[in-house]
DNA sequence: TCTGCAAAAAGTGTATACAGTTTTTGGCTT
DNA sequence: AAGCCAAAAACTGTATACACTTTTTGCAGA
């Protein structure tokens, strides 16, 4: 087991389970408890702890530990405001460079996005609306975007579960749909314009000003 | 002493070192070595390289350990693909929303530019051409745009190192003072025009297609 | 019953120990 | 003199130990 496999098994478990919502904004990440959990010692359990930091996943207090982010309402906007930059500029070198191959990867993943919406999958659904984004970026051969729009995404995760309000952005499968279409079209205008308000969509829909209904409370309660 | 402050003055003087040149790529980092010189244990120096393995400044291998990042050509293409996408709508913003006092501080950074090139402070000169970027970035009020265009321009600093031909971008500082006209003159295509040439400028001098003339051979050396 | 405080428990921060691997060294053969 | 192999040294990967800090527990007093 090479030196990077057993740490690198950690961050990606626990990024896992942050990004699908089975370890909330605030939570507790005891080492020992991690360490035990995984079967390593805290040594290892910590190296992971301070990639996740990096990857503004957690945060860690001095000598009180790591907990899940809870990244602020002024965050969430820069992290959208950075991704519209990417995504749009990616979008199209998409439509000017993408193969048969490639576009009808994604026209394979928005049907299963369909699917998912159909029968009600929730968390499939999540997930996959995500790995859009991420599968599109993989596809352009950048993986320097690749990886920093990776992490974007995973911290919207976070903030979309803090901030999400009651008419959370279900009509991104369409979207998505929809841009995929201006690609087939070939539109480069249009395809960027409709990544753009999509990305805009998704942040609209969340209620960012709220006044941290959990951060403070939830780690009182932890 | 914070736990955070310990492991991050040794990421911090690392990748000083790094970005500085003093380490070149493909160096061996000893842990042991490195651990003697900041008078800590392994432990945290072990936590610390991990935290530049992320940030793309060191790799390490399998029982072999850490060295010093040799960025592919193709991987500098990828970084200077990114950094044209996220500072030409950084560029644009600074000329839409840049405050006088903003725009101020540019020009004070410009014109200690020029001092650095009139006296033949290459390695002042170095620094501060790559602040220049870092500057406007943190000028524009978002930190998350902020910190991923300090990474990028991390490696960027070692992209030149290892590729940098003979005719360097000597001009990048009158691109500067352009781009910053453009600026305070509002024009915000032209700004933003200046700044992906500037950006592709700079990658041009590079001849980023070169056989590897070192990575190996350093490493050898090392 | 509630508050306050001290002792105990749990947890973090760092160093060290040790097993296993890689690199270096030094002598032996050709 | 050059190449090769084995022993030694150096180094990585992981666990454990220990000091110090925070949190919890439980009891005494009001």
């Amino acid at each position: 087991m090479d030196t990077t496999t057993a740490t690198r098994s950690i961050v990606d478990a626990l990024t896992k389970a942050i990004v699908e919502h089975r370890l909330h904004p605030g939570s507790k990440l005891a080492e020992q408890k991690l360490a035990d959990h995984f079967g390593v010692s805290r040594t290892l359990v910590r190296q992971a702890l301070f990639q996740l930091v990096q990857k503004r996943l957690i945060r860690m207090e001095p000598a009180r530990g790591a907990f899940v982010a809870t990244p602020s309402g002024e965050e969430a906007r820069q992290v959208f405001a950075v991704r519209r930059m990417l995504e749009a500029e990616m979008t199209r070198n998409f439509v000017r460079n993408a193969t048969k191959t490639q576009i009808q990867a994604l026209q394979e993943h928005v049907a299963q996005e369909k699917a998912a919406v159909q029968r009600g999958d929730v968390a499939g659904r999540t997930d996959l609306l995500g790995d859009f984004h991420v599968r599109m970026a993989e596809l352009m051969g950048n993986p320097v975007l690749g990886q920093i729009l990776g992490e974007l995404i995973s911290r919207c995760s976070l903030i979309t579960l803090m901030y999400q309000s009651d008419n959370a952005a279900e009509h991104s499968a369409e979207d998505h749909a929809a841009i995929l279409k201006a690609i087939v079209a070939k539109d480069e205008t249009l395809a960027v314009q409709l990544m753009e308000d999509h990305l805009s969509n998704v942040e609209a829909s969340l209620t960012l000003d709220r006044k941290l209904p959990n951060s403070d409370i939830a780690m009182a309660l932890a």
